[in-house]
DNA sequence: ACAGCTTCAATTGTCTGACAAATGATTTCT
DNA sequence: AGAAATCATTTGTCAGACAATTGAAGCTGT
């Protein structure tokens, strides 16, 4: 790990990195110890907060995690796909809040990604999935839930399309688009009619994936997305008047 | 925002939530200056030590930006797609080295989600993301490139395909999907003979494109999957002798 | 010998107080 | 008026201290 810094730029951001390097390239394993503040401090020349603020920041990106007492220490993570879909979530929410992000082209994202699901879903989702989706498309359907619930429920129902693929890389890579839509999707108040449409086309969903056909699959899934920005252009007609 | 924090929580954790919640639900806007360190202490009743390893998590997550002098202190950063690409890229990589997934996963989930891509780039590509792909094309056929330049080469190609869909959230999603894979595609070793197949691919994909046909591109990226996972077939055949 | 308790040492979490460095604003001088 | 020096504010870094936590070693009584 290198340990010499340079001036002008801030020590903690450098040290942050030296460890990341370390983590990343393999000269630090997963649950490895890290050595104590004091010997970071010793090592790099600096005072024990500065080595903190360092930690911290790694902490901040779950590379690493802290206990204290006398086995304490801070130590490399395992980072879990289950840790990073929080991160993914967050970053990806402040990404649609911040760059002013319309909702059609995040909803044609989040469709177009899962509709490469799809057929890999169809084809090896096991009775679980297909089971999570019909118990969302039951919920959905009953009338004292409250929009807060049915879009929670609506992203239970895609969540588990998407991990019936059975490959972690593109669960992990969904999340973002499906959950980070989610704040936009409460803005939209859904009438009895408009639920109702929309279990029918989840209600078809779970019927193509159910019998492996991809392709009906797709083609419903691209009615849910015209279907969604449809009404998502109703709110905001509405609203201006 | 919430200026009481728990006693069995770690305070700078605490803290960094308070904020990021401020800023996450518009309280704090984009470009807004944080009150000093010093008044943030007095706020959470806390020492500056501790709000200074607060905002160093916030600031390892390119929430805040910070600087020095009369006018200076944190500001709330706008994240930027830039910006989150890089954290995107190390996270995909972490969890792709870490979790052991196998590399067909990881190709099936990139070529899988770029396919997803290829209809909305034949249809909106600029010519300049087709003069990159040629560009790129072109690289790859120079025979003095060695294994890395090729890879980051084939890197740049996707990217400029999954860039000419114009919805910057997709080209966000994407960048881990594609970058995080490079690591891995570096550890195969590319033959005369298996540069040329390549490159006739990406040529089969870049005249597709150009020419609006999404379902050539379509196959011709399914065929470079196929291509490309029997190549890492080889290599950990040949490792096994 | 062994189970349970106590003590201890190591480590992180937090605080206080201080100084250095950067930087825009202000004042002063020419 | 313009340029240079000074100032005030804020973050960056340091030193040293104490509190809280926690596993381990040692002790004790049976």
């Amino acid at each position: 790990m290198k340990t010499d810094l340079e001036t002008n730029r801030e020590l903690s951001v450098q040290i942050a990195e030296a460890i990341r390097d370390a983590i990343i390239n393999g000269t630090l394993i997963v649950d490895e110890r890290l050595p104590s503040e004091a010997e970071l401090s010793d090592k790099f020349n600096v005072s024990r907060p500065t080595v903190r603020e360092a930690l911290k920041r790694l902490a901040a990106q779950n590379l690493i995690r802290t206990m204290r007492g006398a086995t304490g220490g801070a130590f490399v993570n395992r980072l879990r796909f289950e840790d990073a879909y929080g991160q993914q979530i967050t970053t990806s929410t402040l990404l649609l809040s911040m760059n002013e992000v319309d909702f059609e082209t995040a909803c044609e994202a989040r469709f177009t990604l899962e509709r490469a699901c799809a057929p890999l879903s169809a084809q090896r989702r096991t009775g679980d999935h297909l089971a999570t989706m019909r118990a969302e498309i039951h919920r959905q359907s009953q009338s004292g839930l409250s929009d807060e619930g049915f879009c929670a429920s609506d992203v239970a129902f895609h969540r588990a399309l998407v991990d019936g693929a059975g490959n972690p890389v593109l669960s992990y890579q969904l999340a973002g688009a499906v959950e980070a839509i989610e704040p936009l999707m409460n803005m939209i108040t859904f009438s009895a009619r408009s639920r109702e449409q929309i279990v029918a086309l989840h209600t078809e969903i779970a019927d193509a994936i159910e019998a492996g056909a991809a392709n009906q699959a797709e083609i419903a899934l691209k009615a849910l997305e015209t279907y969604t920005i449809s009404l998502a252009r109703d709110v905001a007609a509405s609203k201006r008047d």
